[in-house]
RNA sequence: GGGCGCUUAGCUCAGUGGGAGAGCGCUUCCUUGACGCGGAAGAGGUCGGCAGUUCAAUCCUGCCAGCGCCCACCA
């Protein structure tokens, strides 16, 4: 049984070691400067899904990063207690008892939530430490905190004294279901075929009629006017005039308004101000009265005569029925439109008139939108910011108040005496009258105390010392998903409350999608559960994968492909580094600096590659570039690291005093990729961290510096050679038999050490260091300033190398044509950059070389 | 109706104004001190189509085609 590597076991062990150092909080630096995130904070409710894994992966690599360089890295973690998603899931564990909250009433039932907050509420957190999360538990936060709540009622008094929260009579969209008002967007659009149905209105003095179109027959139960364009010449001289409501025989009028739609339907509209917004716009103008006929229940009401306590749905048809049957029933076409479904449980919206609290978000809104458009908080990619402009230059007023139990009471009191409301941060008594007062029983929208995490949870309203040190924060991580439902909010807030933005940068991922790019549903049986991936494949595997595939801003199309790539990384690095410790015998690597001052060429090689990838994977994540960071690293590993230096290392032509050196190197090398990776692939790195040297921790160790180096000359010109001789090996299938060469090397820089690689990586025993005198029944293989001669005698038939020469010469001269042909041209020599030129000039030069080299050898060939 | 994005290897996707990349898959060879979950070599792309800008376009601009997402008081 060959060794593999088991993370399961290893990192099962680390994260109670990191946590109990206290490795995750800021004070680790106590010099750092301060770097700060704050969490996008998960439902109480939830599982940790792909989404998070992804989001919480970047923030990781981000803070993990800062950590080890020096900052004073704060990564702030906390959940959401998520109103309606969370009462609904204690509400149907009540329905299996057959109660519901009513029958426990509100103290008992919010008693009943936090007991299950309690229970249930760590499923999440605990399996973000799986994830190896390094959040700072000392710091979590709970949105129904003392801290955060009464940071909540600071902010809802201060708007509602500035006038920018107020309580008014307006339709909003109530889920029948949920039973509580929502706001613009949690309604989620969906297309749908509906019907279209044409009613007759006869005019009340018997002249003629009007035809109206409805998608919506039940709500002409409350219909109290008619609408038509006024400059609509089909109606001009009706307006003013009386109609009677079918069915119940109301008489309503017909007014102008300039927002009806000529084009659509018959131009004529009825109007319902109870349960339509443009409609009740309508009234407002005309002072037309609002019937409201559907209840809380989406049961018609008693105003609805016959169809009383009908539900919406049955209505309509019988609505219909009844209309058709009496003949006002015109006719009733298909149509298509989209119908606004509760985002929570999916019930048809309906849009209903009730007295709810609202933001007044104008103000807010345009201050921060002046944030972003002066720079002081940046999106990532860019082009995000057009879709925040977007949706804060068309905001409405954002209704707030929601009919639950759990969640923040609004801090509103009402006294039935005089009619006075009280809004105050400490509980009122009674009132300035004597009379009793009621509490307003509506509880915030859940995004109300999400929009104020960012100071909230540091303490905000007090001058607390993680406020002035970690706030504003430095960089938010989220999905473009909730730009509007939460990232717009906190901004307006911040600005608002705390005079500057609550983050510098905001990074914008896309969506975790499934491989053929659908969004992972439970009703497509395409979800892919982070925690079954993190028990087959490991969580830094899942990690590396989620990060290797995030693009700027773009979506992710997972699968599973992806994580066992990532999975069998980190058993080629497990391997490669027990390697080097076991056979190579590298040993007592210092936690930093040792770089060796005399490296020998392939020492210096890689030194000058760390360097410089060092440098790279920097500048990429600097600019939240992660997949490419991923790549580079990832590349540089196993296809430099790996694949080309550990093999040299391995060569047995050294002397003692130069395989030290290459200890030395490989150790400092391989210490440092480890660093390089810790912050994507934290367990495997700090179980091999352990390998090198003394054992502390990998997570609180230092960023690395590699100084810069400049590798040996000719170092590309012997990869080339080896690439070279082992093509040639291959298309002859010369399996394990030694090759000898001549090297030809005017310019001296094939040593002693050349003949070892050669040797060791291409099987091939160097000769002599001059072209053998006679060309003939030779083969030439290039390599940059130098080149190998092949004596083809007893190793291949001479014949069998003309297709290959032939090949080459083909491809040579076609890309010595197509230069030749650049270079001709006189507007490119005058407009280019004369970089550019002596570029073309010398691959010119080089294919002239080349081609002729290959012609002579076919000659030579007969 | 408005806005945004995508179209690159067999599949899923990165990327760049100056000779096209990754993972997986495929072909051939290799039990060469750790890794066969490995190594070496290779096949495979008119970078969606048509115009334009440019010395130079897969990349910039416009149009077209297909796909996707977001927003919208589509009675």
């Amino acid at each position: 049984m060959k060794p593999t590597y088991q993370p399961q076991d290893v990192e099962a062990r680390w994260y109670d070691v990191w946590e109990q150092a206290g490795a995750f909080r800021p004070e680790v630096n106590p010099d750092g400067e301060p770097f700060s995130i704050v969490i996008p904070p998960p439902n109480v409710t939830g599982v940790l899904h792909m989404g998070h894994a992804l989001d919480q992966s970047i923030q990781d690599v981000l803070i993990r990063r800062k950590r080890m360089q020096g900052f004073a890295a704060l990564w702030l973690p906390g959940t959401d207690h998520a109103g309606i998603a969370t009462q609904n899931v204690v509400e149907r564990e009540l329905a299996v008892e057959g109660l519901t909250r009513h029958d426990l009433g509100r103290e008992r039932f919010v008693e009943q939530v936090w007991e299950w907050k309690a229970r249930s509420g760590s499923g999440i957190t605990n399996q973000m430490r799986r994830m190896g999360f390094s959040t700072d538990w000392s710091r979590e936060r709970f949105t129904l905190d003392d801290g955060l709540s009464s940071a909540v009622r600071k902010v809802f008094v201060d708007l509602y004294h500035e006038g920018l929260i107020y309580r008014g009579n307006r339709i909003t969209n109530w889920c029948p279901r949920c039973h509580t008002a929502i706001s613009d967007i949690e309604v989620e659009h969906e297309d749908e075929i509906g019907e279209l149905s044409h009613i007759r209105y006869d005019f009340a003095d018997g002249t003629g009629s009007v035809v109206v179109a409805t998608t919506r027959p039940e709500t002409m139960l409350g219909d109290t006017g008619v609408a038509v364009h006024p400059d609509d010449e089909r109606y001009r001289d009706k307006i003013g005039q009386t109609v009677v409501l079918p069915l119940l025989g109301r008489e309503i009028p017909i007014v102008a308004d300039a927002e009806v739609d000529m084009e659509f339907g018959t131009g004529a509209v009825k109007v319902t101000p109870a349960h339509d917004p443009l409609d009740y716009e309508i009234s407002r103008r005309h002072d037309l009265p609002a019937i409201k006929v559907i209840d809380e229940e989406a049961k018609i009401t008693q105003a609805g005569g016959e169809f009383f306590g009908q539900e919406r749905f049955e209505a309509r048809e019988a609505v219909r029925h009844a209309l058709h049957k009496q003949r006002y029933l015109v006719h009733v076409e298909e149509h298509h439109h989209s119908v606004g479904h509760c985002s929570r449980c999916g019930t048809v919206v309906e849009p209903m008139l009730s007295d709810q609290w609202f933001v007044k978000v104008r103000p807010l809104a345009d201050a921060a939108i002046e944030s972003v458009k002066q720079e002081r908080t940046v999106f990532s990619p860019r082009r995000w910011e057009n879709n925040y402009f977007r949706w804060m230059e068309n905001l409405r007023d954002w209704c707030i108040s929601r009919q639950l139990w759990w969640g923040h009471q609004i801090p509103a009191w009402y006294c039935d005496a005089c009619g006075e409301t009280i809004v105050s941060i400490d509980d009122p008594a009674a009132c300035s009258c004597g009379g009793a007062l009621r509490r307003d029983e509506d509880v915030l929208d859940t995004w109300f105390s999400s929009a104020l995490f960012p100071f909230s949870t540091m303490g905000w309203p007090e001058e607390t010392e993680d406020l002035a040190t970690h706030y504003p924060t430095t960089v938010l991580v989220t999905g473009f998903d909730i730009i509007t439902f939460w990232v717009s909010r906190m901004m307006m807030m911040g600005v608002h409350f705390t005079d500057t933005e609550p983050f510098r940068d905001v990074v914008i991922h896309g969506m975790v999608r499934d491989f053929e790019g659908k969004k992972m549903s439970k009703s497509f049986g395409n979800v892919l559960d982070p925690l079954e991936l993190v028990a087959k494949y490991g969580a830094d595997a899942v990690r590396l994968a989620l990060l290797r595939a995030a693009a700027p801003g773009n979506d992710i199309p997972l699968d599973e492909q992806w994580i066992d790539a990532a999975r069998r990384f980190g058993n080629k690095l497990w391997n490669a580094l027990r390697f080097a410790v076991e056979h190579i015998g590298i040993t007592g690597v210092p936690v930093e600096g040792g770089y060796p001052d005399d490296p020998g060429p392939e020492d210096g090689w890689i030194l000058d590659r760390l360097s410089s990838v060092t440098a790279e994977y920097d500048r990429l994540l600097d600019d939240y570039r992660f997949s490419d960071a991923m790549a580079l690293v990832y590349n540089f590993a196993w296809s430099e690291i790996f694949d080309w230096y550990l093999e040299m290392a391995k060569s047995p032509l050294k002397d003692e005093a130069q395989a030290a050196t290459t200890r030395v190197t490989l150790g400092v090398v391989l210490r440092d990729l480890l660093k390089l990776l810790h912050p994507a692939i934290p367990f495997v790195t700090e179980e091999l961290w352990a390998e090198l040297g003394d054992g502390s921790l990998l997570i609180t160790s230092s960023w690395p510096t590699p100084p810069a180096i400049d590798g040996p000359a000719g170092m590309g010109d012997l990869q080339e050679l080896i690439a070279g001789l082992r093509r040639f090996r291959a298309e002859h299938q010369l399996g394990r038999t030694t090759l000898g060469i001549h090297l030809d090397d005017p310019e001296g820089l094939a040593t002693g050490w050349w003949e070892a690689q050669l040797a060791a990586l291409a099987q091939a025993e160097v000769l002599s260091h001059a072209p053998p005198p006679e060309l003939a029944g030779h083969t030439r293989i290039p390599a940059g300033k130098v080149a190998a001669f092949v004596p083809l005698a007893g190793v291949v038939d001479v014949e069998s190398e003309r297709p290959r020469l032939e090949k080459a010469l083909a491809e040579t001269e076609k890309l010595l044509a197509a230069s030749a042909k650049k270079l001709a041209n006189e507007s490119f020599r005058e407009r280019a950059p004369a970089e550019v030129v002596a570029k073309e000039e010398a691959k010119r030069d080089e294919f002239t070389a080349r081609v002729e080299k290959l012609r002579t050898q076919l000659a030579e060939l007969g």
